[in-house]
RNA sequence: GGGUUGAUAGCUCAAUGGUAGAGCAGCGCCCUUUUAAGGCGUUGGUUCUGGGUUCGAGUCCCAGUCAACCCA
């Protein structure tokens, strides 16, 4: 059973379509020829100038003979003007059947009030659509998160910050991909669908292809594929879509989470390096014209700032280690145990020292690093698939580059030589064949060239530059349970 | 997975264990440059679901659903 109050809002509204009908108004218009979105409208705005229009109306201040509407879309609003004068009679007896949320199109002439707001006097209007539920309060717009995440929509019509941090993601998107085919990366896709999901360690999506009569797996990552075509001949190779990782949701993870991955031959995790801050510091000058991100909370108070001023920081992970504890790697197993456990680390499964001096790393370096922080030199045990250092290999040829106080991305030098690819891989699949993906080994005996590669996860990033705390704010659709209730409706 | 907090009108929010309210939206009337328009009047409720305690539950207890935050 529906909510009679609900209900009832409805059936008024649904009273309004069929006058509308009645009066020969067609509630669900077609084809309306407009000058442009609102925002442009704006810009072609000539005192006199006659402009077509069409939005949702989302305020409505009716002063008697005069009514004051404002139409939106997703790129701004404008106030249109209608005065029984300019309409007739019989057209402004139909304005008694609009709502709130109903989308129409107009003609009218520019015009500016005493109060400086650019309006357009309505000389004609049209329904294009009746919208048969309220919309949500006009002034607080949709406050539940639940609401604001299942009902986006409902969220993007009412919510001016919500729309301004989406138009941010687009524009960030936008110039990954022109920095990217700039400097001589073409863009590809490769499969979501894969038989083995490789590239990553995470628990894949399984999925099954009835014709094949086969499982599939969502992928976790587009490496192997991105380096066959390294192998191929592609000097510069970039993908920028969804990944899909079978694990828990909070504020920092969805299911489903786009991921940019980018190669270029000949190169190394230095260059990547310089690539990826050129890249973040023009994300950044676009956005905010400079180069300080502020993070703020609801109240507007400055949360932290992050300066991503080039040159960004690069330390060894050595170095940084030392820097906190300058006898840490003279010191023994035990005595590093207990300075962990004083720091309040619980380190009771750690067994081996590299996992102990990476606790000191996440709590003492990573936390507290606010601005950019190249990692490099770090320790093979934690990279296992990376290249080793030439001149240590004790250490991998990786960089990680932190910013406040998380991973926003990983670079490597990538191994290229087949043999030792193939005894790592098999390691990792402890020996079981079928998560051994073969094709991809027999590609690199092939011969690929030598590469540097980046992962950069775009949500993060993009948390990271629009100064969001979840990554639900930054998707359109964040993956929600499914509410039994919401069916009925 | 564990802990904490929350769910009340279409929306935003109130309500000592004692008649569920306000603002906005809606509806009616007034108003020819308003912009959170204004004025007068007015409708609207399975208080997330299911149990329990009580003379009496939105409020207390138990279980569940969904969400947010913290931890793993």
């Amino acid at each position: 059973m529906e909510n009679t109050s609900l209900s009832e809002l409805i059936a008024v509204r649904r009273q309004k379509l069929e006058g509308m009908r009645s009066k020969g108004m067609q509630p669900y218009g077609a084809r309306f020829a407009t000058d442009g979105v609102m925002e442009s409208l704006r810009i072609q705005f000539v005192e006199g100038k006659i402009l077509r229009a069409a939005g949702r109306i989302t305020a409505y201040r009716d002063m008697g003979k005069s009514h004051f509407l404002d139409l939106s879309d997703i790129t701004g609003r404008l106030q249109i003007f209608v005065h029984a004068k300019e309409v007739g009679p019989e057209a402004f007896e139909g304005l008694r059947l609009l709502d709130i949320g109903d989308f129409i199109g107009v003609v009218g002439e520019c015009f500016t009030t005493k109060t400086g707001e650019l309006t357009l006097r309505v000389k004609a209007f049209k329904v294009l659509s009746k919208a048969l539920r309220p919309l949500p309060d006009k002034w607080h717009g949709v406050q539940d998160a639940e609401k604001k995440y299942r009902q986006r929509y409902l969220d993007l019509i009412s919510n001016s910050h919500s729309r301004e941090v989406f138009h941010q993601r687009i524009r960030i998107i936008r110039e990954i991909r022109n920095y990217l085919e700039e400097r001589g990366f073409l863009e590809v896709e490769t499969p979501m669908m894969q038989a083995i999901p490789g590239g990553a360690a995470a628990e894949p999506f399984k999925t099954h292809h009835n014709a094949l009569g086969m499982d599939l797996f969502l992928r976790i990552a587009p490496e192997l594929y991105l380096k066959r075509l390294l192998v191929a001949g592609f000097p510069r190779v970039f993908e920028l879509n969804r990944n899909f990782r079978n694990e828990g949701i909070s504020r920092r993870h969805n299911p489903e989470f786009t991921m940019l991955e980018a190669y270029a031959a000949y190169s190394d995790f230095e260059e990547m390096a310089t690539l990826v801050e050129g890249m973040i510091c023009h994300l950044a000058r676009i956005l905010t014209g400079g180069f300080v991100i502020e993070h703020k909370n609801a109240e507007g108070e400055v949360l932290r700032t992050i300066n991503l001023t080039p040159p960004w920081k690069r330390a060894h992970y050595a170095d940084l280690i030392r820097s906190i504890q300058p006898d840490w790697y003279e010191s023994t197993s035990e005595q590093k145990r207990i300075r962990c456990q004083e720091m309040g680390c619980d380190v009771s499964h750690c067994r081996e020292d590299f996992e102990l001096t990476q606790y000191l790393f996440e709590k003492c370096v990573e936390e507290k690093t606010l601005d950019p922080l190249f990692v490099t030199h770090c320790p093979k045990e934690l990279v296992p698939l990376a290249k080793q250092n030439e001149r240590d290999d004790s250490v991998v040829d990786v960089y990680e580059l932190i910013i406040n106080g998380q991973e926003i991305s990983p670079g490597y030098s990538e191994l290229n030589d087949p043999d030792v690819q193939r005894g790592r891989l098999e390691h990792q699949s402890g020996g079981e064949t079928q998560k051994l993906d073969s094709d991809f080994l027999d590609a690199l005996e092939y011969g690929m060239p030598p590469a540097g590669g980046i992962g950069i996860g775009i949500d993060r990033l993009v948390m990271m530059l629009t100064g969001v705390e979840s990554i639900r704010d930054v998707i359109l659709f964040p993956h929600m349970k499914v509410k039994n209730e919401q069916v009925a409706k």
